[in-house]
DNA sequence: CTGGGGAGGGGGCCC
DNA sequence: TGGGCCCCCTCCCCA
């Protein structure tokens, strides 16, 4: 009827005047128009073309277009007005009943139910909750004319095989990286979008990868390491038009609900969205069970989870004892987890404060081992944490009532004492002289001002932090293996956050928008930067030239432009004080020191190089500022000669 | 064509 | 865990 009417006015419009001759354009209606416009957008969907919003419903994406969630549901229109990233409560929605829905709203069909998929009850509350009134009514409709609720309730699909293949039919990120092979549906010089799936969906698996372990399941590059999960379920972005993306792992090889065994806590914190499931509508515990079965899961019907999970909690607990340093990928993924339960069991500063390093642990052990102490081996021949645990408890000690002070170790013996004050390393012994002879800034402890600000000292490369956790963190850069890879692109980063962070440029979230010009940041700190070019507001000055800047990265160039000569070589001259400062700070103060003692080792590295310029100045200020001290003071004090830097003694220039 | 500035974007890393 | 900052690369524009 619409159309008729629409095209009334066609109609009369192509009338000739006469009204006799041609016949008349007769409105006509196209049946399976309407069909045919809804395979396409879910054709488009499944591409992920022209998709401008994206769901996370726990740890899983849909992709998905803003007008067909407008003109399904009243809820979603609400939602999609404001925001390109919607956030639903998986509470009220799983991800498997979502995927229900949003595969109604594009075809107007509501896939049949097999063992394991969610039930005709739950996507009739997640329909309700949405607020999509034809799912509603289908499925009280069908409930009604099956009366098999209590099946459902009970996980038995009375519908047999799901007509439309979810699970066949569903490829989704088919590669991570290359060599994997891409989705049936790209064309060889199409771009490789990985986002790309057939119902527009990604999964994060909050397994965190106990089923992900198995040979044969997924290839080994594939095995995400355990901690490098983006958790979808935290976070919410400071920008009200928008929401990050805070994600569990991707999980790249199943279009379906990620992998737990029942009862399985998410290290992340993301609980199983079946577990979620269950609870939120009551279900019992055989649903979440028949659900999330591996062997319907996944291809070459892998062992049930729960005796899998069982397996990889002994492999882990044995690897833990033995304290065995990551070599394959599966090793490295127990590492990782190894490193996230050190993390969480505080674990004290290494070296060279009262602690205990893994290493000494062990040497440790074999102390006591040696001098029959009470404590006996442990499986796999160390103590491992419950060495940690010794150390820290005087009570613990049990008959090493000779304790060392600076490791806080305890031994039976004052001689076996004295051999271990002995056989700490020269480097210690080193660096205690150095802070000696640092002079003015040492406290009577014989520890540098730079040791006070900065104690835990990392015992790979000699830097100096704040706070444990910041060692911990750092030291993961000393890895070879770094422990969270990108599940899209493979990359690996040593930082969660920085991996998140990837994550959201291959996503396209961009969620800080200039609300002057409407130019959207995947940073916050983008989007600060960006506001000077609207505000003018350019904080950077050229010492040398005057000229300002409104980003600090265009004056470090600028300044390139100034230190180095048509010939490369430099063309200003810096006072000493300059340099006694820089070494000063490095020094004392921890910061920047290598980056310090690299420049000052070279001068003419140091001209050329913007970024020591730039640090010199903030550095003798902030020195002058908290010791109280002129830079000519310090200067004087100082005098040319050689900087002490870690173990390492590096020669210094004068600029002149 | 080239150099310089402006600006977007990604990774590293400390807090 | 995310924010913030630093550093780098890159592209574009303009003189």
């Amino acid at each position: 009827m619409r159309v008729r009417r629409d095209l009334g006015w066609l109609a009369e419009a192509t009338e000739p005047p006469g009204g006799g001759g041609s016949p008349v354009l007769e409105a006509m209606e196209m049946p399976s128009h309407s069909r045919q416009l809804l395979l396409q957008l879910n054709t488009q969907r499944a591409k992920g073309f022209l998709c401008d919003v994206i769901i996370v419903v726990q740890n899983a994406l849909f992709r998905a277009h803003k007008n067909i969630l407008a003109a399904s549901s009243a809820y979603l229109k609400s939602l999609v007005v404001h925001d390109n990233l919607l956030n639903l409560d998986h509470e009220m929605v799983s991800p498997g009943v979502f995927r229900l829905v949003l595969d109604f709203i594009y075809t107007g069909r509501l896939g049949e139910c097999e063992p394991g998929e969610p039930g005709l009850g739950a996507v009739l509350a997640a329909a309700s909750y949405l607020q999509v009134p034809a799912l509603v009514a289908l499925c009280k409709k069908k409930l009604k004319r099956t009366g098999k609720y209590c099946h459902l309730r009970g996980g038995y699909s009375p519908y047999g095989k799901m007509a439309r293949g979810l699970r066949a039919a569903t490829p989704v990120i088919q590669t991570c990286y290359s060599g994997a092979p891409r989705p049936v549906d790209m064309q060889p010089g199409e771009p490789h979008n990985p986002l790309s799936t057939q119902c527009g969906e990604l999964y994060a698996s909050a397994s965190q990868g106990t089923a992900l372990h198995q040979p044969g399941l997924c290839p080994p590059e594939r095995h995400c390491s355990p901690p490098c999960g983006l958790d979808l379920s935290k976070k919410s972005p400071p920008s009200p038009s928008s929401q990050l993306l805070p994600t569990d792992r991707l999980h790249p090889g199943d279009s379906r609900e990620p992998l737990l065994p029942p009862g399985h806590d998410s290290p992340s914190g993301s609980a199983s969205l079946l577990v979620n499931h269950s609870s939120a509508y009551k279900d019992p515990p055989q649903v979440a069970e028949g659900v999330i079965h591996p062997a319907e899961r996944f291809r070459g019907s892998p062992p049930c989870a729960e005796p899998l999970a069982r397996a990889e909690g002994r492999d882990f607990l044995y690897r833990w004892m033995k304290h065995e340093p990551p070599g394959s990928y599966l090793e490295e993924c127990e590492a990782e987890k190894e490193a996230e339960r050190e993390e969480k069991a505080e674990t004290p500063p290494q070296s060279r404060y009262p602690s205990i390093e893994s290493n000494e642990l062990e040497n440790d052990n074999s102390t006591s081992e040696d001098t029959g102490s009470s404590e006996g081996p442990s499986p796999g021949g160390t103590l491992g944490p419950y060495c940690s645990h010794l150390a820290y408890e005087p009570e613990s000690l049990g008959d090493n009532l000779y304790v060392c002070i600076p490791c806080g170790k305890g031994f039976p013996s004052s001689e076996q004492l004295n051999a271990h004050v002995e056989a700490h390393t020269e480097e210690e012994l080193y660096h205690k002289a150095a802070s000696e002879q640092a002079g003015p800034f040492l406290d009577k402890g014989g520890q540098s001002l730079g040791d006070i600000i900065r104690p835990y000292r990392c015992s790979s490369c000699d830097k100096a932090y704040k706070d444990p956790a910041t060692l911990r963190q750092h030291e993961k850069t000393h890895w070879l293996t770094r422990p969270y890879p990108c599940t899209i692109c493979g990359k690996k980063f040593t930082q969660r956050g920085t991996m998140t962070r990837h994550m959201r440029s291959h996503l396209g979230l961009k969620p800080f928008a200039c609300d002057a010009c409407g130019m959207r940041f995947t940073r916050q700190y983008r989007l600060t930067e960006h506001m000077r070019i609207h505000s003018g507001e350019k904080p950077y000055e050229c010492q040398v030239c005057g000229g300002k800047f409104a980003q600090q990265r265009n004056l470090i160039s600028h300044m390139k432009m100034h230190v180095a000569g048509a010939d490369g070589k430099s063309k200003l001259d810096f006072p000493e004080s300059v340099f006694a400062m820089a070494r000063l700070t490095a020094d004392q103060l921890g910061l920047k020191q290598e980056k310090a003692a690299e420049l000052l080792s070279h001068t003419s590295h140091f001209l050329s190089d913007p970024k020591g310029l730039e640090s010199l100045y903030p550095l003798a200020r902030f020195t002058a500022e908290h010791l109280g001290l002129s830079q000519e003071k310090a200067a004087e004090m100082l005098g040319p000669g050689p900087l002490l830097h870690g173990d390492r003694t590096i020669e210094c220039y004068s600029p002149t």
